[in-house]
DNA sequence: TATATTTGTCACCAAATAGTGACACAGATA
DNA sequence: TATCTGTGTCACTATTTGGTGACAAATATA
């Protein structure tokens, strides 16, 4: 189905918004003002503001897209070097969500707890679950903590970026230098180096590799 | 210097309105609201909605409190296990957080780019960096690195606390159950041991233990 | 042609927001 | 006694907020 017009600038001006002042300024009155039409529109087009939101983001369909992107390197790739799929889908998660500042502020709304976004939480997580059971296909069994491993260091990732976004220095390291970034790269990827060493070890005593 | 009974009666009401509705609808009239004072008396006494926000971050001090509980732990130990002891302030960074929801209100106030934080933020820099600068001391060179692979530890820690405040899963992992939590330290456990074991074995060769 | 329905404009509402000026009353000081 | 200063109350402004009902024009349908 065709978007209107006028649906389509109410919904740009979301994005607007959001860029420019960020989640916790947004409003109807905002928001109509930014798309400069009528705010009645907005109750009728969508029911509200929650119904705007969530229209919003199933449009731009952050999550999905994001995750679909990973997913595709997942299973495109040959099942033989599965460590540095891993790698690779973690460090473009660092990329895409340190370039993306729409996302960003939507991380940051889903933090702050706004009660439209239990919607798109919940299609989010089957994104991320349909990720997961990919990567878990693969594994086999070989690395049963791989989940937890993985999940930390996308919780890292995430709340790196984030914090940075606002202040220079996290934990007495200035994360305004790019080889800062650099580095934190490298950490990552040892870091899945390291699970990846110890639990195969453990686990199947010797791989192919 | 004493503070009058208003004052404390308003520092007291920023907690309660934090608590009770997130930092999002933080404002003078509900704040003097919930104080039962008038509102001209915040700006006559802290100079306005910014400085009574200051006033109550260094009054409450979460972030030194934190911090120094977890500094002297450092410094108490010996210096014989100092895996142990990183783990342990992890760990403790982990239940401290997860248990004051205070805190978490901060941090996310703080993610949210408020302005009047950004004092605040030098304040809290300074402790987490006497604390970064004291392991230093301790590693004495032995792990390069180990201030990074903390770090991404500690803001692994910030992100899944926060995001399983408002959700049960995160990544495909159900937060809401308790051997979750008893998985993750176990990871969080394991990630210590691994960079320990990885980078001494690199850098020093054989070491006492 | 006549009748609905969609699309948009406008005026209004009650409530909440940040911020200010005037004033009343206390206790201390001259 | 008279004055000054800290403390608090009250009334008022102007603006913004979310939300609703009435109405005009355009479009489609009969």
């Amino acid at each position: 189905m065709e978007l209107k017009e006028t649906e389509k600038r109410l919904l740009e001006a979301v994005s607007k918004v959001v860029e420019e002042e960020g989640f916790t300024k947004i409003g109807i009155n905002r928001i109509a003002r930014q798309a400069q039409c009528d705010k009645v529109l907005i109750y009728r087009y969508f029911g509200g503001l929650d119904g705007l939101l969530v229209a919003w983001a199933k449009r731009y369909d952050f999550y999905s897209f994001a995750y679909s992107e990973f997913s595709n390197q997942v299973i495109q790739a040959k099942s033989s070097n599965l460590r540095e799929i891993i790698k690779k889908v973690l460090l473009k998660q660092l990329e895409y969500l340190k370039e993306n500042q729409l996302m960003q502020e939507l991380y940051i709304w889903e933090l702050s707890g706004n009660s439209s976004f239990r919607v798109i939480q919940i299609e989010r997580e089957k994104s991320g679950h349909k990720l997961q059971q990919e990567l878990e296909k693969r594994l086999n069994g070989q690395c049963v903590d791989c989940k937890f491993y993985i999940t930390v260091i996308i919780a890292a990732i995430n709340y790196i970026v984030l914090f940075t976004r606002q202040y220079n220095m996290f934990n007495g390291i200035d994360f305004s230098q790019s080889e800062t970034w650099n580095k934190l790269e490298k950490i990552i990827s040892d870091y899945v180096d390291m699970f990846f060493e110890v639990k195969s070890n453990v686990n199947i005593k010797s791989n192919k590799q």
